[in-house]
DNA sequence: CCTACCGATCGGTAGG
DNA sequence: CCTACCGATCGGTAGG
C-alpha cells in the first residue's frame, strides 16, 4: 500500500517484459532481470517475493496497460468502418508498438492457459461484448456480412494480430528473402480483417 | 546410416514433441521425457547426444511431416475454390490432428527464430511459392480480389491457422463461458480466409 | 540400455 | 538494497 518510488520497481517490469518476451519465462534467470536492472538477486526479490510473483504481476501489467488503450466502445455503436478502425488500429499500434508484449502474450497463452483466461476474462471480456454487439448491430443494417460468427470472429482476428506481431520477421521471412515484408503483412493483415467482415 | 528398429526411437519422438508442445523446451527436463519413454536420462543421451539435438532432430521430423502431408500444387493450377478448399483443410488437419504440433511450431518460432525459419525454407518455400502463383493466376482469371497481397495472405492465414490450433480452447474461451467454442471457431477462420480471398 | 556420479546453475533464504 | 550461502535440479559423462 505504500507509495512506490517509480525508478526500481518500473525498471523490474520493463525489462521482465523484454526478457520474459525474448526467451520465454523458463529461458530467464532471475539473474538475468536483475543484471539488466543493475541489482543483485536477492535484492530483485526483496520487490517480488518469488520468480511466479514476478511474472503474475507482469502478465497483471500488461493486461492492464492494454485495456486502457482499447477504444471506447458505446452500447449504441454500429459496426460501421469507422468504429473497426479504431478497434484495429488500437489494437496494431499496442503491440507492433513493443513486439515483446505480443511474444509474452502469446507465451502465457502457451504455459498458463488458465491464468491467461483469468486474466482476459476480467479486464478484456466486456470491451469484447461490446464489440461482439456491435458486430450483431451492424449485421442488422446490413453493413456487415450475416456469414459472420460475432465472437469467434474477434477472437480469430485478435490472434491473427497478437502472432503476427509476436514473429514480427518471421511471419514475412515465412518465404526466404522478401523486402520490408513486416509492413506488407501488417497491412494484408488489416485488408483481411476487413474483407471478410463487411458486404461489398 | 543403421536400420532403426522403430520402437524406442519413435516413442521418443512421440514424447518430446508432446512434452515440448505442452511445457517448452526450457520447460521440459529430458528427465521427464526419459520417464515418459520408460528408459533412464543417459539411454536417452545415447539416441540423441544432447538435449540441443533431440529439439533439432524432432523440430526436423515435424515439419518434413508436414511437407508430406501438404496438397500437391502443379504449375498450372488456378487457385479456385477446389484447391483453396484443399490447401484450408489439410492446414488445419495437420494442426488440429495434434494441437501439439502447433503449439511446438509456435513455440520454435518464439524460441529460435534463425531455425525455423531455415526449416521452413527448406522444406515448405517451393511450396508457398507455387500457391502463390495459383492465387496471382486466380487474379488475372477475375475469381480473386486484386487487393489481395499472396505472399501476405499466406503468411497470414498460415499464422492464423497455427495460432489457433495452438490456443485451443483458450482460443474460444477467450471470452468466459461459451460452449463448443473450438469447432466455432475452426469454422470461422475457414469463411474469414475464404470471404478475405474470392470475389464474391 | 544401465548405475553412479559431477559441475553448473537455478530459485530462494538468513541476516544485516 | 547487499554479502554469503544452500538444497534441488539440470544437462551431461564415465564406464560398463
Amino acid at each position: 500500500m505504500k507509495e512506490e518510488r517509480p525508478s526500481v520497481r518500473e525498471n523490474i517490469f520493463a525489462e521482465t517484459i523484454r526478457l520474459f518476451g525474448e526467451r520465454g519465462f523458463d529461458g530467464t534467470p532471475i539473474q538475468a532481470i536483475a543484471d539488466a536492472v543493475g541489482i543483485r538477486k536477492p535484492s530483485l526479490l526483496y520487490h517480488f517475493s518469488s520468480k511466479d510473483e514476478l511474472g503474475d504481476e507482469v502478465m497483471k501489467l500488461l493486461v492492464s496497460t492494454w485495456e486502457a488503450k482499447l477504444p471506447e466502445l458505446h452500447p449504441e455503436t454500429t459496426s460501421g468502418p469507422a468504429v473497426f478502425e479504431a478497434v484495429i488500429e488500437s489494437l496494431v499500434a499496442f503491440f507492433q508498438e513493443d513486439r515483446n508484449r505480443a511474444r509474452l502474450v502469446l507465451r502465457e497463452a502457451l504455459d498458463r492457459p488458465e491464468k491467461m483466461k483469468q486474466l482476459v476474462h476480467e479486464h478484456l471480456n466486456p470491451w469484447m461484448d461490446r464489440l461482439s454487439s456491435a458486430i450483431r448491430l451492424g449485421q442488422q443494417n446490413g453493413v456487415i456480412r450475416q456469414s459472420v460468427d460475432p465472437i469467434s470472429y474477434i477472437t480469430g482476428i485478435l490472434i491473427m494480430a497478437i502472432a503476427i506481431s509476436a514473429m514480427g520477421d518471421l511471419a514475412a521471412v515465412f518465404f526466404g528473402s522478401r523486402q520490408d515484408s513486416t509492413a506488407l503483412t501488417g497491412k494484408e493483415f488489416v485488408r483481411i480483417a476487413y474483407d471478410s467482415l463487411f458486404i461489398e
